[in-house]
This record gives C-alpha cells, structure tokens and sequence, in this order.
DNA sequence: TTCCAGGTCGTTT
DNA sequence: AAACGACATGGA
C-alpha cells in the first residue's frame, strides 16, 4: 500500500522518543503496535507500507491534522522557526493509549534504549508470538495481563515493576475512554501509581490527543531556561504562549535540544 | 569501576 | 508546600 502525503518525515517522528517498538531493516522500518506488526518505509512524499491498513497509519503518524497551519502559527516564535525548518515533517504520533501508558511508566529515571528493551521484553513475556516476512517479534498483551510481577522483573523494568503491576489491576479497556477533557485526563492519569504530571502529559500528548499537553523532562527544563528564560512555571508560560499547539512546540524543541546541543 | 538516565513516591523540613 | 533521598538496571 502507498500513499502520498506532504510534511512528513517518518525518521524524525518515529526517532523523536514518541514510540518505542520499531526496529530498522534496511530502509524499512519494522514497527508493532498491540496486535499488529507492519513495516513502512518513506521515499520523498510517498509512504509504503505493509501489514496495516491507511486508516491506521494515518491515525498513529498524525497524518490527519492541519500541519501547515501549526507550522505557520509556531513559526512566530524565532527558535521554533530554526527546528521546524531543521525537521521539517516532525508529527505527533497518535498511539494505543494502553501500551503508551505502560512505555512512559518504563520511562521513569531510564533513555529511550532502555525503554525499548523494556517494551520489547515485556511483549516477549506477555504476548504471542508474530511475524511478517522474516521479522519475527510478538504481540503487546492486552488491558489486565500484566498481572505477574515476577515477568515484569524479568522484562528489566526494576522498581517499575511494581508501579506497572499496580497499575494493570486499575485499567481496563473502558478506562481510556471516560477521561474527559485535558484537564480531567491528566487528573485521573496521576491518579494511577507510577504516573505523575510528566508521564501524564506523555500520555495526553502522545495517545489521547490532547494538544495543549506539554511534557517537562530535564531536557525541557534545559531549552526552557535557555530560551525563555523561564523555570518555576515552564508548563503554564507554555500553554498560554502556544495554546492547543503546545504539544507540537515541545516536540520541537525537545528534538531540537537533544540533536543540536 | 563509577556515573547517569524522557520522574515518582514517601518522608522530612 | 517545598526540599530531600531512594529506587533497578543497562550502557557509557
């Protein structure tokens, strides 16, 4: 399957720290999400893929919103103009809420390799197996499975395990869907063990669509200070500057702090 | 070997 | 309410 589609660049979106199980081949890209395992590769403005369908690949790569006039109104801002020019097809990936949920768990005091060891490894101890041309690789198990700590330990999650257990007897599939508007969501998300204000701007932004979410992490703290000159109340000064594009302007700067400095 | 990493939690000031 | 230290583990 191809399509053709404009501002988009697959290799800064999928290795921006957004999504976790994917693995390079060559110039494909192996990527698995719940059940599914596809590969998509990009050649200028085409994307093809294998596995999935359109409606799935546009959803999760962001592909259905008005990237021109984000850019435009982001592009005010003269340090967001250098990254927006610089990685110019960055989107914000829509994912399964579910498996971002347990990724930004893992995420707590850990990188993004370890994160995708992780993520993998609990995929392999949790899930079935799966495969698609020569790749072979496995499922994510589904809302409630993660229900044996001693497995979590062996997926390396360390003192995550615990939090992820709790965690899993709390969520169920109807979860997601009753969280409300952003405010309400990232209330109920810090609710759950192992989640604070970061891990559920993570979640807001990468998988319940919530825009004006704007994940702080140390390398934001750093671009913040740098740039605006701002510290105690980065995350207000943000939302009111950027609005419902707040989210895309951490993305940016968050890429662009960690690739350029 | 030693140090640190897309923070959160429980405990002290 | 603000400021600590602990926390498991892989990688540099």
């Amino acid at each position: 399957m191809q399509i053709k589609i404009k501002n988009f660049n697959l290799k800064h979106t999928l290795e921006s720290g957004q999504f976790f199980r994917y693995q390079k081949k060559g110039e494909w890209y192996y990527c698995q999400e719940r059940d599914k395992l596809f590969k998509i590769r990009q050649i200028s403005d085409k994307i093809e893929f294998y596995g999935t369908d359109t409606n799935h690949i546009k959803k999760l790569f962001g592909l259905n919103v008005n990237y021109d006039k984000i850019v435009k109104e982001l592009s005010k801002d003269p340090t967001l103009k250098k990254a927006l020019r610089k990685y110019n097809g960055l989107r914000i990936m829509q994912r399964d809420p579910w498996e971002t949920l347990v990724s930004f768990q893992c995420s707590i005091m850990s990188n993004i390799k370890k994160i995708q060891l992780n993520m993998n490894k609990i995929a392999e101890n949790f899930g079935e197996k799966i495969e698609l041309d020569e790749f072979k690789s496995h499922t994510f198990p589904k809302e409630g499975k993660l229900n044996d700590i001693e497995k979590l330990k062996e997926s390396k999650t360390g003192f995550r395990a615990k939090y992820i257990h709790e965690m899993n007897k709390k969520v169920d599939e109807k979860y997601f869907t009753k969280l409300g508007n952003y405010e309400q969501a990232h209330q109920k998300l810090t609710e759950l063990p192992g989640i604070g204000p970061k891990v559920a701007d993570c979640i807001c932004l990468f998988a319940l669509g919530k825009m004006e979410a704007f994940p702080i992490d140390v390398w934001m703290e750093r671009v913040m200070k740098e740039t605006y000159g701002v510290d105690k109340n980065a995350k207000e000064f943000a939302q009111k500057r950027w609005g419902k594009n707040a989210g895309y302007a951490q993305q940016f700067l968050y890429h662009w702090r960690r690739n350029e400095q």
